[in-house]
RNA sequence: GGCGCCUUGGCGGAGUGGUUACGCAGCGGCCUGCAAAGCCGUGUACGCCGGUUCGACUCCGGCAGGCGCCUCCA
């Protein structure tokens, strides 16, 4: 809120509030940022010792939804539902497990409605029409996040309500439900639906406990008016900050212009995993650090496959000894035990790097640095060997949701091809490097590539399989 | 107009008052039968104009350009 890095306090827990997607369809690259940021955090957080606990909500009541449900011809419900199981898919092929919270809209609707009635009762709040409007005048500090004074101010979420508004400052925390709405909730002022901000505020004190919670963070776009008026609403009625610290993620940018549903110039996430894998997705998006935009493009995710290329060629070099090379896939947002700060079995070099990459992620998240240590550590280990290296880039590694890079994400050669390289030795040996060759590539049509070394040749599959 | 942010080499993207970020691409070389992988080397990078300073890409001021929010949006 001051625009100053804080440092957490060790011996509290860490709650985590990030605004998730408004499900109305599937979410695009830019929606997935502030859900990897965040499940990054809490998972360095937790492996740095910290009691982390990450939540993230699901808004699944929302007038787009409403709007897309009818263009469909399928109730509003069954489009929430639908969309909601997409996020789930989606976000699950990233990789990095779930959060610990995931609370949807729907399910919180009589913490909803208790808490518009404190802020009722409190004087903050006002009945008008069947709609309830959150009164910002009365409610000194408003502004205060984005740092906006209130006489610039005016929010009308959507249109014609505005005449049921005290003052057009005022936003609603109830609204009345309407004619074609095909889902509405009873209340004591009536059957409506929660306004958008409500549920946040909600839903963070249901999930994570009693205010402040340490963090709450989500797209640099949400800071007005959404977060402001989440903070109104939680400290007009609990009479304690909503959270200690604020962390937004700045915006993913396709020529210099916001990625956004309404500009149309999305990407789909599906899409992208699609076409880029998910270690590449992931790579891309700790690229740049997580408050500044990050410029996207077909080019940006090829540098990151061939990054991830370069980090995968290292581990088949550098086999870690840990349990996760040969292991299946990890458990969900866990991952292996990383040891903690200087805790590591490694050598002196190899454990001084992930120290090194460790104190970047400490400095305000700074992936980018992160990444930058990844690599030079990658460097030089491929310069010379360094003893533990193996398991220090994966435990880097697993800190940015990339472990699975140590895994085999297919099976080994059959005897066909084992076969085939054989030959090919033997075309090799005797001198005969046109049946040599032609054997390389005979193996490239069934999709390994072969590489040879001083101990002998590999098959490694291509594509970066 | 108000609030906030940004401008780094071909591209992406960190960072610091006085040493190479890092990655991708390019070029030259090493290794190799040839490749691949990897390694080494390489490109007067910090929008413009002033100021502070022994010294600024890094601090201050101004200018130009760009972006976000101010209506739903990660």
């Amino acid at each position: 809120m001051s625009g100053e890095r804080r440092v957490l306090d060790p011996s509290e827990e860490v709650g985590i509030y990030a605004c998730g997607p408004t499900v109305y369809s599937r979410i695009h690259i830019g929606n997935a940022r502030p859900f990897v940021v965040f499940s990054l955090l809490a998972r360095f957080l937790k492996s740095e010792g910290y009691a982390a606990r990450l939540a993230i909500n699901v808004t699944d009541i929302n007038d787009k939804i409403y709007t897309a449900a009818a263009e469909r011809g399928i109730p509003s419900g069954e489009l929430a539902r639908e969309m909601t199981a997409a996020y789930f898919e989606d976000t699950g092929r990233l990789g990095l497990g779930r959060p610990d919270a995931e609370p949807l809209a729907t399910d919180t609707i009589k913490p909803i409605v208790e808490l518009i009635s404190d802020l009722v009762e409190s004087g903050n709040a006002y009945e008008s029409g069947g709609d309830v409007y959150f009164s910002v005048r009365s409610f000194e500090g408003y502004g205060k996040l984005s740092h906006r004074p209130t006489e610039t101010m005016e929010q009308g979420e959507g249109d014609d309500a505005g005449s049921l508004k005290r003052d057009p400052l005022d936003f609603a925390l109830w609204k009345s439900h309407k004619e074609g709405e095909d889902t509405h909730w009873e209340s004591p002022w009536g059957p409506g639906r929660p306004g958008w901000h409500i549920e946040c505020s909600a839903m963070a004190e249901e999930v994570l406990g009693d205010l402040p919670f340490a963090i709450h963070g989500g797209g640099s776009d949400l800071v007005f008016p959404h977060h402001e008026n989440e903070i109104a609403q939680s400290e007009a009625a609990r009479g304690r900050p909503l959270a200690k610290v604020w962390m937004h993620n700045g915006m993913i940018e396709t020529k210099a212009e916001k990625m956004s549903k309404s500009e149309g110039n999305i990407f789909q996430l599906s899409e992208a995993l699609d076409r880029f894998g998910s270690e590449a997705v992931v790579a891309y998006l700790v690229s740049g650090h997580y408050r500044q935009p990050l410029a996207f493009g077909e080019e940006q995710l090829n540098e990151a496959v061939a990054r991830v290329d370069r980090l995968r060629n290292f581990l088949r070099s550098n086999p870690p000894a840990s349990a996760v090379a040969d292991g299946g896939p990890l458990p969900p947002g866990n991952g292996p035990e990383a040891p903690g700060r200087g805790e590591g079995a490694h050598s002196g070099e190899a454990a001084h790097a992930v120290d090194r990459f460790r104190d970047a992620l400490a400095d305000d998240f700074n992936t980018p640095r992160a990444m930058s240590e990844l690599f030079d550590f990658v460097r030089t280990a491929n310069h010379e060997p360094v003893a533990g290296a193996g398991d220090a880039v994966v435990e880097m590694l697993w800190l940015v949701g990339l472990e699975s890079l140590a895994e085999a994400r297919q099976s080994g050669p059959d005897e066909g091809a084992l076969g085939l390289l054989a030959e090919r030795e033997q075309a090799r040996a005797d001198r005969n490097f046109d049946r040599a060759d032609g054997l390389r590539d005979e193996l490239a049509g069934l999709g390994w590539e072969v590489r040879d070394s001083a101990e002998g040749a590999t098959l490694v599959p291509r594509n970066g399989g």
